[in-house]
DNA sequence: TATACTAACCTGTATATACAACCTGCCGCC
DNA sequence: GGCGGCAGGTTGTATATACAGGTTAGTATA
């Protein structure tokens, strides 16, 4: 049972993750232990150990002293996102969320959005163009472009009860996110779609999702800049043992 | 050498990671090796290669078999808030930066800055207003108060040469943050201080940085929205081994 | 001088062992 | 039946030991 050239820690995590993956071992599932791997597998304790440790530093498995090891339920990666899901994020404020969705068709992609998600001119996306409310208030426009071969069914959605970054991540596991947040003037489609006074600016983030190593999709987030913040809390990887500050004060 | 609670790999973490941030090991700089800690921190060999190995992991060090373990040089610029010093981030895009203080003196705590200090009105703070400038240009308004009791010679520094953030995570390593961003119109003074147009929105980053478990800074930070933009990079953990993504592209 | 070798040091991995803390379920006692 | 306590399994950590493989510098050799 030794492939050469890969450790014996990572053949295990593979053989787990390749368990996981495959459906035989589902979430809340229980892992083998660590002494069970001794046997099974024909490692040390060590070994084992940290092979399931590894794997619960990267979210595949949790582990409870004196219980044992179980798979994640796998739904908690696009939470570490800096603005997770609206939908989300507003229930968590104990608010109402309603989305009324402006515009979902397919067309040719326009030249920044064809870039952005690295493919040619004219090739085909579908466009989505959301309003989201807190309490009946607009909080967010998403204008939102997704590869039409990223998402065949896309435009089946009804995307007034399930958000369309919630369908994307249920479809296919989010891998990479990036973006640009600005503050900018709102053109007046922005400023009526969002009831924003005359002058006030926005919070514009400009997010591109990543799968299976491509742009899946590319959205404009605009948000009132009275009505809307984003808060982010930093700790030095490795300090986590911290106490969490409080930031409600942070005036 | 045993502080109860916290596991010893942990402490030997921290004690490498204190160094890094507090600039008593700079990137490219040599860690002690996993037998020099055997020694000077009075743990095993196996207990330092843990620590030494979650730091390669978090991306504090890099390790090469056969040579040593050595500061990581580029850290930042992924997540919003490791944007911690405007002066590193100019630099690193190639650019002069130039600091312009404005105000540095001591003064009573006004309400607000009480509360995200977690101290009395009107108790001691220092209050520094610095305009820093990329090319000539100025990019960030900076109205920091800190706590008087945290650092005390604060007012004898030359913040044209250090900026007030280098500053204060060189007396005390950095332990959190958390950060508000918001989009809103500037006053008069910010408007002329950071040379913006007429109704041009800023970005408005309201920082708290936390040492020994309080409050230790407060910041507003002011950014004139045409000519600033906070980026950021999101990648779940074990999917390392990705592509990165080329932020360039995203407009 | 040029090359080959070697010693010393480094990281990387693997194992056996040990102890602590935690949880669950069972068994015996009241 | 109810309760306490204990046994056994589990994770978490720490250590000593061992060997493999990489790098460097210095030395011996041709």
């Amino acid at each position: 049972m030794s492939m050469p050239g890969k450790p014996r820690y990572q053949q295990v995590k593979e053989l787990i993750i390749g368990q996981i993956v495959s459906g035989a071992l589902r979430p809340h599932d229980r892992v083998p232990s660590e002494n069970e791997l001794v046997g099974s597998a024909g490692v040390s304790r060590m070994t084992a150990n940290r092979a399931l440790r590894e794997l619960t530093d990267e979210g595949y498995v949790e582990r409870v002293a004196g219980v044992g090891t179980f798979v994640s339920d796998l739904k908690a990666a696009s939470h570490v996102l800096e603005v997770r899901n609206i939908a989300d994020e507003i229930e968590r404020r104990g608010h109402r969320h309603k989305a009324v969705v402006l515009e979902c068709r397919q067309e040719g992609a326009e030249a920044a959005v064809a870039e952005a998600l690295q493919i040619d001119v004219d090739a085909d996306v579908f466009h989505l163009r959301v309003v989201h409310h807190e309490n009946d208030q607009p909080i967010q426009l998403e204008e939102r472009y997704v590869a039409a071969a990223f998402a065949p069914a896309l435009l089946q959605q009804d995307f007034s009860r399930i958000t369309p970054s919630a369908y994307l991540s249920s479809i296919s596991p989010l891998q990479e996110a990036d973006q640009v947040v600005r503050a900018a003037l709102p053109d007046a489609t922005v400023r009526k779609n969002l009831q924003m006074r005359v002058r006030e600016p926005c919070l514009l983030v400009l997010r591109r999702t990543w799968a299976h190593g491509r742009p899946a999709s590319f959205a404009r987030l605009y948000h009132p800049g009275d009505r809307f913040e984003l808060t982010g809390h930093y700790i030095p990887p490795g300090m986590r043992m911290g106490v969490m500050p409080d930031k409600s004060e942070l005036r």
